[in-house]
DNA sequence: GTCGAAAATGTAAACGTTTACATGCCGACG
DNA sequence: CGTCGGCATGTAAACGTTTACATTTTCGAC
């Protein structure tokens, strides 16, 4: 039912070879033959079966996409930079969402064995030893916002330490001494540092600091809602809150509002990714830029890179700066929201 | 370097056609024998091919997604909807992102024969006879978003006539009689059909009609703001604007912002699509709400209807519904935004 | 017209699986 | 004790390509 190489082959008049050279269009084939298997070609509809070609060349000009999930415009984002990088190359996207629990993530390695020349895994709670175990020895990886101390694959991440830091210093410098922070999800990479930069500001200015300060949260809206609900409990209510992501920042914003507060005037308000969505809510939220789809770029290009690579090198860690972008949310310009 | 099936067979003393029985654990073989080529396999890390593997079961366990952009809400969502329905399959996503022009289509098309099952095409500019011919006769294709005269394939759409017709009836309920449209990309399928919509209802109720009413568009944004520019030109100047799709409305928003105009007090607006950002720009945009990621769990869901059937089965074309979404930008409630 | 090199084309092995079929084994039954 | 059946395993052919190598053709120079 399936034409292959060889019903052109024959229709032709040549041998399988000819064709195959036609197709790759690389040696000689004589510009008379070439039309002749074009046009067969043409006519019975064939293009190379893809899976045939790959078995024989081990290149199946695809990438694979590891990713905990698909929801946001986090990762959109992401996978457009790896998209549209790996599009420069002439490269396909194999993209899997795998729940970082145990099974589903090693199932989802190992079914790309073979469909993919390499990977990107993005599972910020992956511990390096299931992966590992996973992929056939110096397969090329590169492991994005994961732990950096998943050695031996390079990675790429973004200067979330830093971030957080200058967040929490500039609340600090608009006068704030009591600034509650609205945690990632627990176990998380991102989170983790994040909740560090907070932690050291707030030592170096000498804030308030008490664990009901870093109220939980898990990068979702809806726990961003939670968390602001429960910090207007808190006595003395703090007068700013750092979410860990935008997307908590949005919940807690509405949780505000819904609550009866003005921001920045009663609490003022930061989040961090700076996704798109930051400069259109109400106030516009002050945020950490993190260049997302750039993110993606990168992996993918360090990826080609190492797809270049004929022997193993050293693996590599690439940190991407975040800036601040400060909008209405945090009170710094502007009159009130 | 790579470990084969051959591999694991020697070192477990058995042959490979036991091993491969133990992977796919049909068949019977006994348990002593499974556990010893089970431990061989885990100790030298293999995993199956998964090329050659397709190669010969003519499977791939993946699907394609043809799009002609990555970027916005639109595309992620959809994608969102398709992964989580394959997921349940334990399919795959293999996507691409082509633009509509030509060869680099009819390339992406080809690329992917031999590389997955079937195929979710979404190019509403595609005209039929170029995909047909760079597909194989009889491969499982369901069009997503596509004129419905792409006959022969499956498709599934959303009711853009019928949303156009419902918002432009709602502004004029709410008094407007001169309303402005900012028009969607030149040649796509739904741009034209909400146009229509657009018209039907101008006809209908006997507003305000002039080509200059219609305003060139693209879906992005930057088209959105220049359209609303070029719009407050107009005398007299409209009272209300429809926007084929919620990135131009957002466009159009920013614009009249800053040129001084409040919304929905000196106009009234309203999107398409309704994207979850509609809900948080200020004031929150009124729209139609069209049901993202749902569009593509169906298209899934249809696909692997479509995979299932052993003979050719007529195309079909499922619609779904989409509903009004008002919000303040249009005026309806609520006071001054 | 012959020769030889270069260009064009053909032949067949390989890629890593799955699977139909063949084989070997063991116990039960006559 | 021979035979039969069923189960576990092995053998080898296929899947659709690419590509090293062998073979044929072309063509210019003599």
């Amino acid at each position: 039912m399936m034409i292959t190489i060889k019903d052109v082959a024959r229709q032709a008049g040549v041998s399988v070879a000819t064709v195959s050279r036609v197709f790759n269009d690389i040696n000689n084939v004589r510009p008379h033959t070439r039309e002749r298997v074009q046009v067969v070609a043409r006519e019975l509809g064939y293009s190379p079966h893809g899976a045939a070609r790959s078995l024989i060349t081990s290149r199946t000009h695809t990438l694979g996409m590891l990713l905990p999930d698909l929801y946001g415009e986090f990762y959109s984002e992401v996978i457009r930079g790896v998209d549209q990088a790996a599009q420069r190359e002439g490269f396909h996207l194999l993209v899997s969402s795998a729940r970082p629990d145990g099974p589903s993530l090693e199932a989802a390695l190992r079914s790309m064995r073979g469909r993919v020349d390499g990977l990107i895994v993005m599972s910020p709670d992956l511990d390096a030893g299931a992966s590992r175990r996973s992929l056939p020895q110096g397969f090329p990886v590169v492991m994005l916002n994961c732990p950096p101390s998943d050695a031996g694959y390079d990675s790429i991440g973004i200067a979330n330490y830093e971030g957080a830091i200058a967040m929490t210093r500039h609340l600090a410098g608009l006068g704030h001494r009591r600034i509650a922070m609205i945690r990632g999800a627990e176990g998380n990479f991102d989170a983790a540092e994040r909740l560090r930069g907070y932690r050291a500001v707030v030592r170096e200015r000498g804030l308030d600091a008490s664990p009901v300060l870093e109220l939980p949260g898990d990068f979702s809206e809806a726990s961003g809602h939670a968390a602001a609900l429960r910090l207007l409990t808190i006595l003395p209510r703090p007068t700013a809150v750092f979410a860990a992501n935008d997307g908590m920042a949005v919940g807690a914003l509405s949780a505000f509002r819904e609550a009866g507060l003005r921001i920045p005037n009663d609490i003022a308000l930061g989040g961090f990714d700076d996704i798109p969505l930051a400069r259109y809510v109400e106030p516009a939220l002050s945020s950490v830029h993190v260049p997302i789809s750039v993110l993606g770029e990168h992996a993918t290009a360090c990826l080609f890179a190492r797809l270049r690579e004929t022997e193993a090198a050293e693996s590599r860690r690439e940190v991407l700066a975040t800036t601040l972008v400060v909008r209405r949310s945090c009170g710094a310009q502007g009159g009130p929201g």
